[in-house]
RNA sequence: GGAGGGGUACUCAAGCGGUCAACGAGGGCAGACUGUAAAUCUGCUGGCUAUGCCUACGUAGGUUCGAAUCCUACCCCCUCCA
């Protein structure tokens, strides 16, 4: 086994707050495998990169030997994490539940052992509870207290709703902790008060209280707001690995340094050299390419990584069509049919009057060439790429 | 229960009888530039095979030649007092 100190290290890397002080190293001089939580939302089983920073540190501790509890708040998820204007959300039906469950395991077994992961569900003991359970456990915590969170002590001062069932959500995930013997939780910083309460509760409840790790939240591919699905700034998991590289190479220069940080598994040293490197001269596009091929490589494999960079430099270096582009038929009326209809049609924009602004503003080409004519009529039996913009292309065939 | 304030496009936010498909900002999209970007500049940002027509300013009615703007009812949100 890890030294203790080596193991504090590793995991050390990249948290913004391990509490309280000093408490990881004695959880870990018990000498036993600790009890490792984390929570996911069970509507939004589709991960996006952002997710994995957690799941990398997730895994860490499975290498060091730990339990490491993936739990699904099926029943929190009825609450919805308080984040300003969350109305209670229908519960998910048990099918809904299981493919969704499903779904994260396909994702994070890519980063997780599948043999050392339990995946778990926290309706399991929160609907034994009961209402009565409900209030007991609501006693043990005040109105004061639940103020100091800084969401909630925000949205009071602004005069902003605050529904009492949001008091709930943090309750709930903390008698997950004492349910399961947490050792460690750990989150994203804006969970740091959630996690917190767990102890507390833990406490109150007399069991053994779990150390509480925060870790950074990815910011999304504009830099500016965390990553995530409702911002559209996302890179999913899922992504086909030429879309998964586009988006990395689309985030600036200075956001790289980030991704590096959080998401590569190379090692420090190594990051710092690239830094140095690009300090002196060296294109910071190439190293994008590193951290793009890699990320890709992760999630797909070597092959696609490299099929992918390739694609992307022929596709936006030198300007030519991609490899793979999307064949569509349209069908004509009376042998043929208006520009602005066929792009409709052909999904390249979403409504006519966005085709015709579209050529207005130069952006459609027909095999390379600019529609300036927004009168323009396409014959039928013809088979030609259409492009809007610099991303979207489709070879239509109009019968 | 009482008093007051408010609901406008993706978001914030002007407008308070016609020139409003609705100022402005952010976001997004497009064009130029580039090292892929970022920054910058410019344009666009309801729908319709379209020089016109149709739907939109919480909901439903009403007054007007004409309403996001005035009136009535209803719904929802917020504040203060009980």
């Amino acid at each position: 086994m890890t030294s203790i100190k080596d193991q504090i290290a590793e995991l050390s890397r990249g948290t913004d707050e391990i509490l309280p002080k000093g408490g990881l190293e004695e959880k870990l001089k018990l000498g036993r495998p600790l009890n490792i939580k984390v929570g996911f939302d069970p509507t939004a089983p589709d991960l996006h990169i952002g997710h994995t920073v957690i799941i990398n540190k997730m895994r860490q501790f499975q290498e060091f030997g730990h339990n490491v509890v993936f739990l699904i708040g099926d029943f929190t998820g009825m609450i919805g994490d308080p984040s300003g204007r969350n109305a209670t959300r229908p519960p998910l039906t048990t099918e809904e539940i299981e493919a969704n469950a499903a779904t994260y395991k396909s994702q994070v077994f890519k980063i997780l052992d599948p043999e050392k992961t339990v995946v778990d569900f926290n309706s399991r003991w929160l609907n034994e509870l009961g209402a009565p359970g409900l209030i007991k456990l609501s006693a043990r915590y005040t109105v004061a207290r639940m103020l100091e969170r800084d969401d909630f002590s925000k949205r009071f001062a602004a005069g902003q709703s605050i529904s009492i069932h949001e008091f709930l959500y943090p309750l709930a995930q903390a008698y997950d902790s004492v349910a399961l013997k947490t050792d460690v939780e750990m989150g994203g910083t804006d969970q740091k008060f959630n996690l917190l309460v767990g102890r507390h509760i833990q406490q109150s409840f007399g069991v053994e209280q779990q150390i509480v790790i925060t870790l950074p939240l990815l910011e999304g591919l504009d830099g500016v707001q965390k990553m995530s699905k409702s911002y559209g700034n996302y890179v999913g998991i899922t992504d086909p690995a030429g879309e998964m590289f586009g988006k990395v190479m689309s985030i600036s220069d200075e956001l790289m340094w980030r991704y590096f940080e959080l998401l590569s598994f190379r090692p420090i040293s190594d990051i710092e050299s690239l830094k140095a490197a690009v300090a002196d001269g060296r294109n910071p596009r190439d190293v994008k390419f590193e951290l793009a091929s890699e990320i890709v490589a992760r999630f797909h494999d070597e092959s696609a990584a490299d099929a992918a960079k390739a694609e992307f430099i022929s596709r936006f270096q030198k300007g030519a069509m991609p490899e793979e582009i999307a064949e569509v038929v349209v069908a004509s009326k009376d042998g043929s049919l208006g520009i602005a209809y066929l792009l409709k049609e052909a999904d390249l924009v979403n409504s006519t009057s966005e085709a015709f602004r579209m050529i207005k503003q130069g952006a459609v080409r027909i095999d390379g060439e600019r529609v300036e004519d927004r009168g323009l009529e396409i014959q039928a039996g013809t088979s030609h790429i259409f492009q809007v913009g610099k991303r979207k292309f489709a070879r239509v065939q109009l019968s």
